[in-house]
DNA sequence: TGGTCATTTCAAGGATCGTTGAATAGTTGA
DNA sequence: TCAACTATTCAACGATCCTTGAAATGACCA
C-alpha cells in the first residue's frame, strides 16, 4: 500500500459516520448490507450514507455489488489491514513499543498472532 | 481508548505532513527531537510545524518536554497502539480476516505475536 | 539590562469537507 | 408502458482545516 493510497484511508476512517458503518458493516462479513437496509440501521438520510459509503469504498475500505435493485455494501478486510499495516510497519518501522501498546490492549483476543487464518 | 479519543487520533495521523512526523520521530524513541531540528529535517516554516506538532500531541500521539529554550517531542507509543486497538477491536471486533491482512503484509515483522515486549 | 534565539500564537485567506433537499437513473412488477 | 422502489448525483450552504507572515512569549547569554 502506497503514502497515497493509506493517506486516503485514514481520512476515510477519520469519521464518526464511516466508523460506524465500518462497525456495522464487519460482522456481516462478505455478505454485507444493502444500503437501505444500513440507512435504516443507523436512522441516517439516503444521501448521506451513500457519499460516506462511496468515500469509504473509494478508499478501498469497502466492496460493492449490485442485486436486483439493491446495492450491498460489505468490508474490504485488506484494505483495512493494510491501513493498519501502513501505520504500523511504514510508519512506525514497527517500534517495539508501539506494537506492545497495541497488543498489550487486546490481551486475550490472540488472533494476531496466529490463529487469524483458521 | 474512547470513541472520540480514537476520533482524534485518525483525524490526526490523515495528513501527509503529520505523518511524517510520526515517522521521523518513532526512530529517535522516547529521546525525540527538538522542534528546530525537525522543522529543518523536513524544511518546514516553524508556524506550520508548531500547528501540526501540537494537532499531534492534543491527539495523544505526542509527548513533548522542554529542555532550556528547545521543546522536544516524541512519539507517544501508547497513543498510536491504543489507536490501532481501537480500530482492530473496537471497531473491527477483531474480525480475523482484518487481522489476517493485517499480519499478512507483516511476515517475518513477528513482533506483534509476542516478541514485543523484550 | 539588552539582545538573540527557539517556539508559539494570532489573524486572514483559501481550500476542502459534510449535510441537505431536490432531481435523476436504473430496476422491478402489474 | 406505467407506477413504485432503491440508490446516486447535483448544487448550495455552512463549518472546519491548512497555510502563511507578522507579532508575541519565554529562555539564555553578554
Amino acid at each position: 500500500m502506497d503514502r497515497s493510497k493509506a493517506l486516503a484511508a485514514l481520512s476515510a476512517l477519520a469519521h464518526e459516520t464511516r466508523l460506524d458503518l465500518i462497525r456495522l458493516l464487519t460482522p456481516r462479513g462478505a455478505a454485507g448490507m444493502a444500503a437501505g437496509q444500513i440507512a435504516e440501521a443507523l436512522g441516517m438520510p439516503a444521501p448521506r450514507l451513500s457519499f460516506h459509503l462511496s468515500a469509504l469504498e473509494q478508499a478501498g475500505l469497502l466492496k460493492s455489488r449490485k442485486v436486483a435493485r439493491n446495492v450491498f455494501y460489505s468490508v474490504d478486510p485488506r484494505g483495512i489491514g493494510q491501513t493498519i499495516s501502513y501505520v504500523l510497519n511504514d510508519c512506525c518501522s514497527d517500534h517495539p513499543e508501539v506494537l506492545a501498546a497495541c497488543v498489550h490492549r487486546r490481551q486475550g483476543a490472540d488472533a494476531v498472532s496466529g490463529t487469524a487464518n483458521t
